[in-house]
DNA sequence: GTACGGCTGTACGAAACCGTACAGCCCGAG
DNA sequence: CTCGGGCTGTACGGTTTCGTACAGCCGTAC
């Protein structure tokens, strides 16, 4: 499904990786072996919904999105993996399938960790657990603050956010998307997307073209969007702190 | 926060709740000795959202309800809580605070251990800690699910899965709630909730008093619900068995 | 340079839901 | 029995969003 690319897996890779930074000697040297750089494609799916779960993905500059999708075939996002975390929750509690999908929504590398690897570093390095822990809270915290967000708020204060929770987890201001993508990230309808993206562009706070929309105001938008972005950033900030 | 009743925990009552269930030996002698019988009364809040946690609670016949709650007030229900699963999950994860809001939704009895207890037993049982690390995985699922389930279904659907879900926890067929509440569970207004009620209540499927309904026709709910239930439903029985 | 396919702009009726308001009912307190 | 407070029934204008449709734009492939 994933492409691996031949570029070795090098420290400075895992550095750019909140997760995989926790880990030193010869558990990285572990994953320096066995792990692959892999790169991923716009809107490709990483995951499918109750399939089993091969590897762990550790985002570098990429973005996942987790999708929970309907029996009518429509999905909406409710979660969100950057370079602050890793994909594959399940594996933490010892399930081996996934409820939800997952898609690639902002392409760019990762390190991907065959699932069986993932699960031995951490059931054996304690420290690295106590990070996925903490992770997996951050997590959990997000999720619910999104399903109360996605119930509440408005189109055009949910673009804002998702925009920054996004804008967040990539190195560029770039965000290759379409209003089409971003509609069903949010669980709208395409057009309306549009509209809020024009209310956002009119004011200035970002600009964008086909398939791309560049940040240019970030406090701007950060003033648009509801307060659930902040709570989410205060969220991880306070738990991947220490 | 809670009143403590005088009645001690006994081995019938731990075996009612499918976590506590899964403790035995000098294990379960602890928790008979260090657990608290308490009874949690109707809309009473169980934990605050931000605050520390003192206390696990293993419902019996009363259900929880996590919420995410907002700046302005408004709070909207993220997850539930019976006697299949245990409150207090961020203490699994080595988080001492919540960032979600609890209520008593349904009252009842519930087993109220120290965070302490709960935490070492956690740690020490790697048995009890696989129960609770599946059920922290079904819990993360329906999260999810109700995340989607909000942002897409209409309220005459989400009331009959909420109805469904609860029912599901309790030993009765009476669910004392009152529109209100239902209202701020699902994230939309009481006038609202009390308009998919009656058509409900029209079609035969539960019949009401201030402040009481009752099922009469789970297969009719289970029509009229969205197909969230039987999914939410499905993962639990796959989760816990075994 | 041109054609094409994908993406965006916009429109419009329909539906759901909000916010609010107020009347009426029911049950428990006194 | 009566009163009062909490809960439910209902109404109505306003707003948001849906569903759908179609025109126009833009970049890429050829």
């Amino acid at each position: 499904m994933l492409s691996s690319v031949g570029s070795p897996v090098t420290r400075e890779l895992l550095e750019q990786n909140s997760i995989l930074s926790g880990l030193a000697g010869s558990h990285a040297a572990e994953v320096l072996e066995a792990g692959k750089f892999v790169r991923l494609k716009t809107r490709e799916k990483v995951y499918d919904a109750n399939a089993t779960i091969r590897e762990a993905l550790f985002p570098i500059n990429s973005v996942l999105s987790i999708v929970t999708e309907m029996e009518d075939g429509g999905a909406i996002e409710v979660g969100t993996v950057g370079c602050e975390g890793v994909s594959a929750i399940p594996l933490l509690l010892g399930s081996t399938t996934s409820a939800n999908g997952s898609y690639c929504q902002v392409p760019g590398d990762a390190i991907s960790l065959p699932a069986a690897l993932f699960t031995e570093l951490s059931d054996d390095n304690a420290r690295f657990r106590r990070l996925l822990d903490r992770y997996l809270q951050a997590y959990i915290n997000l999720l619910g603050q999104l399903a109360a967000c996605n119930r509440l708020h408005s189109v055009y204060e949910r673009c804002a956010r998702w925009l920054l929770l996004t804008h967040d987890r990539v190195k560029s201001d770039d965000l290759p998307l379409t209003h089409e993508f971003l509609g069903m990230m949010l669980g709208s309808r395409r057009s309306g997307v549009t509209i809020a993206a024009a209310s956002l562009r009119t004011a200035g706070f970002i600009r964008y073209s086909p398939g791309h929309i560049t940040i240019l105001d970030r406090p701007g938008l950060e003033q648009a969007s509801c307060e659930c972005y902040m709570v989410a950033q205060t969220q991880f900030a306070g738990l991947l702190r220490s």
